[in-house]
DNA sequence: TTGAAAGCGGTACCAG
DNA sequence: CTGGTACCGCTTTCAA
């Protein structure tokens, strides 16, 4: 079904079909009522590749995040939708796991889509593909790399911050060994994480610590949190590069028959819905998801941000979010 | 850029282009040289929209889910991505909330896309919109709606045989009053589970009941045992509709001081990854996404099933799974 | 208010 | 093995 079978169907042009359909004023009533019922009878669906290819534009948006399984990309997600929604785009997903192979992949997919703005929320994030997207002049934002330009746009969480705080909180309720349990991606932000979490402890001379890294999932923190009674550390705080990996950490110190917050303690981050819900609820930094879905929009769709310039530097505090998984040391 | 720049830098015609871009073997080794590297240098990435309108077809498979938060319906999409990949189509996704309203704006996107075959996993499936898609002649998948034709398959769990089990299984340990906690969408397939609850429970003649429905969230979930208990309803076990609610209604439970199994047994269903997470780790009804996953791509890429018929109802039995969260009654 | 026609960027068939 | 070209279905001037 096309447009010159409605128009035929219709007894008009096709350019008038196009016009009804796009709810273009010029129509006269009775023309658009014909155009409409014609299009009813036959089953018409616009075709939307035909359309951007002849627009010009694909009222598309497009994003890649590293995870979507792992809610906190899922939060942004469904934010980014509803805006792309209500302004009458379409949001494209797409997922990496965390590989770069995938990225590039997707960030060729959604080139080739010629979405009409793009958000990449992944830590793999590497040089010449932000080159990549910046030669094609598609609007874009990143997480935590690159740096504002032109079209570009840049979203920065002080996750140092964060982590500073909550190395300070459970220094202060007297633990002294710490482990750290990231994910593999090694850049940014868990990267950043990961420094500020070194840099935070190096801070107390009686501080012993541990890194380990798994993937971003629950069984990645079980795992993780396995490895390290496996190699004999026996931390009294746990930090956690984020919620989703934590409930996993949690799940294991229960098979160990450790109490939680009163044999080990341990935290999160990123504050996902998840962290209200494990046992017991976890100690975090709140990352706001919401402001952040928000502000990617922006960035996207000038037209929809008057005033805020194109191209900018975002940057976001998380919050300091204390819950029973954290108490004194042992 | 487009085919015919690349064409020129080339010194070749854009057919030859478009045949060395497409890795069709008539192009000799030197021209295809040429034209990638004429391609690279002008940084090119070819239309996509542009390719599935003169190709007639456009490599994309569509799915549609209720809820790609419960990480159910993401663990099926996750599958379904993986073979597409695997096949040369992307995945486009689409989330209806449960709305019967969304749902119709993804459907009309979904044809309008163009997309070579589509899978309809939600729960408020309405037969108009089976009739819509039919029309289309888009190799489609429901998900417990609709019967199998054409180029409609149909997938379906056997629900009914899972809360039996569940029942059984409670009543043998003694229990009595039971609590069922459902989400709102009232067709298929919840309806056909809380159906299959009221018929189970209907076997026992010393049995009470109540049913509840919320959101399908974690705090859905939580609301719902909220309700149940503001209602004076003392249940025994509290059979869940899905793990995910189950995860919060252990959440509420917990906050009321009450132990499970101990003082009240919860069952979800699906085990999901989460199931195991939970504490204590949720007493269950297995259902395979990666096998529905898989047949749904089969039925929508009939050549990548040989011997199998396209259009075929395909039935799924899940399995019970005991674990911590139920024990003899109180 | 409507129609005719020139693209949009590819694909694929037909010649050579 | 390569080039020419007729579409694919829709948007968008330009005229009428």
């Amino acid at each position: 079904m096309n447009l010159k079978e409605v128009a035929k169907r219709a007894g008009v042009s096709i350019a008038t079909v196009s016009r009804a359909i796009n709810n273009i004023p010029l129509v006269k009533g009775a023309t658009r009522r014909r155009v409409f019922k014609a299009a009813a009878e036959l089953n018409y669906f616009p075709n939307l590749n035909a359309r951007s290819l002849a627009g010009g534009r694909s009222r598309a948006l497009g994003m890649i995040a590293s995870n979507l399984e792992n809610p906190f990309f899922f939060d942004i997600f469904r934010v980014l939708e509803n805006r792309a929604r209500a302004h009458g785009y379409e949001l494209l997903a797409a997922n990496t796991d965390y590989q770069a192979e995938q990225l590039e992949r997707c960030v060729d997919l959604m080139i080739g889509r010629r979405v009409d703005g793009l958000a990449v929320i992944v830590s793999e994030m590497d040089p010449h593909l932000i080159r990549k997207i910046d030669e094609t002049d598609i609007p874009a934002v990143f997480y935590d790399v690159g740096s504002a330009k032109h079209r570009m746009s840049n979203i920065r969480v002080r996750y140092k911050n964060g982590i500073e705080r909550v190395v300070e909180y459970l220094h202060s309720l007297q633990h002294s060994r710490f482990a750290f349990v990231g994910h593999h991606s090694v850049l940014c932000p868990t990267g950043e994480r990961q420094t500020a979490f070194l840099e935070a402890v190096s801070r107390y001379s009686n501080a012993e610590w541990r890194i380990v890294a798994n993937e971003d999932s629950l069984d990645g923190g079980r795992s993780a949190a396995r490895e390290i009674f496996a190699s004999g550390f026996r931390p009294t705080a746990i930090i956690c590069v984020n919620d989703f990996m934590a409930v996993g950490v949690l799940r294991e110190l229960r098979e160990q028959k450790l109490r939680v917050p009163e044999d080990v303690s341990v935290t999160g981050f990123d504050n996902i819905k998840l962290a209200e819900y494990s046992s017991p609820p976890l100690t975090t930094v709140h990352i706001p998801r919401d402001r952040i879905g928000l502000l990617t929009f922006e960035a996207l769709v000038p037209e929809s941000a008057i005033g805020k310039p194109p191209g900018r530097e975002i940057v976001v505090d998380p919050e300091f979010i204390v819950r029973e998984s954290t108490g004194p040391a042992p």
